[in-house]
DNA sequence: ATTTTTCTAGGTAGAACTACTTAGAGCTAA
DNA sequence: TTAGCTCTAAGTAGTTCTACCTAGAAAAAT
């Protein structure tokens, strides 16, 4: 059998060593290649044409999610291991759209790294069991489009704006348009969202900044 | 000369695992311990009285800061040293005030944490280079007490409410004050911390929700 | 014992946001 | 071409928060 040849990207050099510590133990699988940042791991994995790729999320440059995007629409071979910290739904959510294989906690590798790896390779997904709760709710009301979607170019483009703790006023100023209209935009935005009471489209819109 | 006596506490195994590959390499560096939150950290403190504790910040249960007070407060010995994705001013002020010996980013571990650890054995201090920079400011604004510690007692409780996203009314019917009270506290806390605008106060709220 | 601080509460004013309404222009799709 | 959506703008009303002010009672500090 041949081995599974695995790249890791993460900026964090100790995690790294850790992955290396853990995967080195098992004889079915040989790393070709480590990276520090997401522009050094595309690089490798155009190069080296692994089949798996172990990405973290926060790197400095491309995030694991922008190489994942990237190999998708370059339809290059490497299945995705997303390694994250992050917990939220949001970069799951993001992950989901973007085919990834697996997605793993930080936290939840004990064993469960070689197992995935493994899975992954056999053509199966893998993900945190703390993270599969959002695919059973994700399930339950797929077909209908998030709220997010909802929004238009220009609500989108206003959501950026409050994100930055920018009144009315300020936006109007910014983009040539009455008080009035931001406002009117706001209350769209608010009730496309179901969002209620004085600050929460503030807070929505600081949540979802990574979206914008 | 007898090993330096060393305890990890992380939750994340590959971390640990990393840290060990690292620190195994050097003959002068014994581990004693790992631990994978706060509680069995604090255990292993005072269990195997080590020379040096590297302590993540985020854990289950006692937070590395938590572990670091709890051990500053009971006069037990080991010196610590704080490994963290936290480059936020806020953590390592916290970390400042506890008497921490070495603060280290996650990311800017190369080489150096060996360096580190001797230097802590050695009585040194040892501050990752991007994090320093807090304390020229520091320096220079030393003897100000930061603005925040110039709030009350009932400041602080109605920050805490304010970072829950509550309006002054739902406040006041919690504490059974006037709103006026509420809002006259709202506008000292605004007034002492230099904040305008407004959504200022609820975002400094947020930001500092973990101090309250 | 006197001063200062804190907590309480209210007055007044204005800014900012929410909520719901109408309405015209322009563009798109059935 | 009609129907619908988007973007623009404004009317009206009400809530929430900011920004000043005064002021008494209680607690803490000097």
């Amino acid at each position: 059998m041949e081995k599974i040849k695995l790249i890791i990207a993460d900026d964090h050099h100790i995690f790294r060593k850790g992955i290396l510590s853990i995967v080195s133990e098992d004889a079915d699988i040989e790393i070709t290649g480590e990276a520090a940042n997401g522009d050094d791991a595309l690089k490798l994995i155009v190069e080296n044409k692994p089949d798996i790729a172990i990405l973290d999320i926060d790197m400095p440059g491309l995030s694991g999610l922008d190489v994942a995007r990237k190999v998708k629409s370059q339809k290059l071979s490497p299945k995705i291991v997303i390694l994250t910290i992050h917990k939220d739904k949001e970069y799951f959510d993001e992950a989901l759209e973007l085919d990834i294989k697996a997605y793993v906690l930080k936290e939840s590798i004990a064993n469960d790294l070689i197992d995935c790896i493994k899975r992954v390779a056999a053509g199966e997904y893998y993900i945190s069991s703390a993270i599969s709760g959002y695919l059973v709710e994700k399930n339950k009301s797929s077909g209908k489009q998030s709220d997010f979607e909802k929004l238009t170019n220009s609500e989108k483009e206003i959501l950026k704006l409050i994100a930055q703790n920018k009144t009315s006023a300020q936006i109007a100023g910014e983009l040539f348009r009455s008080v009035r209209t931001i406002e009117n935009h706001r209350n769209n935005i608010c009730s496309k969202l179901g969002l209620k009471g004085p600050h929460a489209l503030l807070l929505y819109a600081i949540e979802h900044k990574t979206k914008l």
